[in-house]
DNA sequence: TTCCAGGCAATAC
DNA sequence: GTATTGCATGGA
């Protein structure tokens, strides 16, 4: 079997399904609730956590949209009554504010302009939302078969000598996707998508956070 | 105190 | 095209 697909199996057996994305009103991980989001208030919910995570905890995140639940901006319509000041405030802890409100406001222009759901390229062509932005916001808040590649994505399959130290994006993501060919249900794929990436990260927290990396990861010997 | 966190845009070569 | 730099708070 594919060497990427085995590391998936042996990660969900470790950990379980994860219940990506953490959603406030949810009580944050919704474990095997795959019918979420389900508003539009939720998917704009994920967009938000989607753009204030980058390069920063999700603890963090949940500090900012917690504050912008407080202030009833986790809307469109009430992110837009903010003041930019309040704004900047209320997202404060998860770091960058000027930039990320910027983002955010350049997103929530872009979110009241959608009648279906947006393309890749389209959400590339938003200030703030760059490859992970993006496949972050089409996998957890649209469903769409994207897979999504972060930093301890490249990390974990460096260590275990299935890329090259400075792969590309684009090139680790279609690795990953190759190795779910093998998956029947590819209307469903999106799932195995969500459940792969948490539990990535799941395991990257307890075994890649602190240098040497990999020290002690049962992945090795795959 | 230092390091790191579920990146991105702007700029420099 | 690839490499570097600024952005900023909070927790370990």
């Amino acid at each position: 079997m594919d060497i990427i697909f085995r590391v998936y199996r042996e990660l969900y057996s470790m950990y379980g399904p994860q219940g990506w994305w953490p959603l406030l009103g949810h009580g944050g991980y919704h474990k095997e609730d795959y019918t979420l989001p389900k508003s539009q208030d939720e998917v704009f919910e994920v967009c938000l956590g989607a753009i204030l995570t980058q390069n920063t905890s999700f603890t963090s995140v949940v500090q900012s949209l917690e504050n912008l639940e407080a202030l009833g901006a986790l809307s469109v319509e009430g992110v837009k009554k903010l003041p930019v000041e309040v704004l900047k405030n209320a997202i404060k802890p998860s770091g960058y504010f000027n930039q990320k409100a910027r983002y955010i406001l350049a997103f929530v222009a872009f979110f009241e302009t959608l009648t279906k759901v947006p393309t890749r390229e389209e959400l590339l062509r938003v200030l703030g939302i760059g490859e992970e932005t993006a496949d972050s916001i089409l996998l957890y808040g649209y469903k769409q078969n994207e897979f999504v590649v972060d930093s301890y994505t490249k990390r974990i399959f460096f260590r275990l000598g299935l890329i090259e130290e400075r792969a590309k994006y684009a090139d680790v993501k279609h690795l990953v996707q190759q190795s779910f060919q093998c998956v029947e249900d590819t209307n469903k794929l999106w799932i195995e998508y969500q459940e792969f990436h948490a539990l990535l990260v799941e395991h990257a927290k307890r075994y890649y956070s602190k240098r040497p990396y990999a020290r002690g990861c049962p992945l090795v010997k795959l």
